[in-house]
DNA sequence: CACCAGGCAAGTA
DNA sequence: TACTTGCATGGT
């Protein structure tokens, strides 16, 4: 079996096994954006809390954080850890939503898919991850999302090389994969309750895991 | 007590 | 380029 054909074979095994994830969990675009940056390195958990602090201060938009008090935000996002630069993220982006865009995401989404991208990745805070997150699950554009658990699991399998970076292990996602929204939404949540529950636990194999802390 | 969670940037060699 | 460290709270 070809690694294409293992990567499609891969996804039926997983959501036959899990079912489907439902995510993201969020009412409103901004809703989903504040909570891509909140969770890096996060429980989703903590993020929750966070952002019903958020929601009980009337805070839970960029729109809220590009005018409100920092100290206020801060202390709303604390339980999500690293709320420094969590708020220095979320106002950065607020501000190139606002300074580019007017805070409109119709302005924004009248863009090419690589500019929007091209914008988001630089800003300070936001790396491939989230910045794909934000693509995929705030925007519902088809941008496969990689995370740690993707590449662990994927070189289990051996799918993928140690050498293989963020962008390589992206592309045999979209090369494998019909260009679809909800089927790269489903994907990597199921890749994440995967790896969440056989990685450190129940799998063996993953004490060989090759990748290190901080590698990758 | 140690370790990790839906990462990223800056510093070092 | 490749590896290390700081950021920080909360659950197990």
């Amino acid at each position: 079996m070809h690694r294409k054909e293992k990567i499609i074979n891969l996804y039926n095994i997983l959501y036959k096994y899990f079912g489907p994830q439902n995510w993201w969990p969020g009412d409103t675009i901004d809703e989903i954006i504040i909570g891509a940056i909140l969770t890096q390195n996060t429980s989703w958990k903590n993020v929750e809390k966070a952002i019903n602090n958020l929601k009980k201060a009337d805070l839970l938009s960029l729109y809220k954080i590009y005018y409100g008090d920092k100290e206020e935000i801060t202390e709303a996002i604390k339980p999500s850890g690293f709320y420094n630069q969590k708020y220095n993220t979320l106002k950065n982006i607020s501000t190139l939503f606002f300074r580019n865009y007017k805070h409109s995401y119709k302005n924004i989404l009248g863009n090419d898919i690589s500019s929007i991208r091209e914008n988001i990745l630089s800003v300070k805070g936001i790396g491939n991850e989230t910045c794909d997150s934000i693509l995929l699950y705030a925007f519902k554009i088809p941008t496969f999302v990689v995370d740690t658990y993707t590449i662990r699991i994927l070189l289990r399998h051996n799918l993928i090389d140690i050498n293989d970076k963020y962008n390589d292990v992206k592309k045999l996602f979209s090369d494998s994969l019909k260009s679809d929204t909800e089927l790269y939404n489903e994907y990597h949540a199921l890749l994440v309750r995967a790896g969440k529950e056989y990685c450190f636990k129940k799998d063996p194999l993953c004490k060989k895991c090759p990748i290190k802390k901080g590698g990758l």
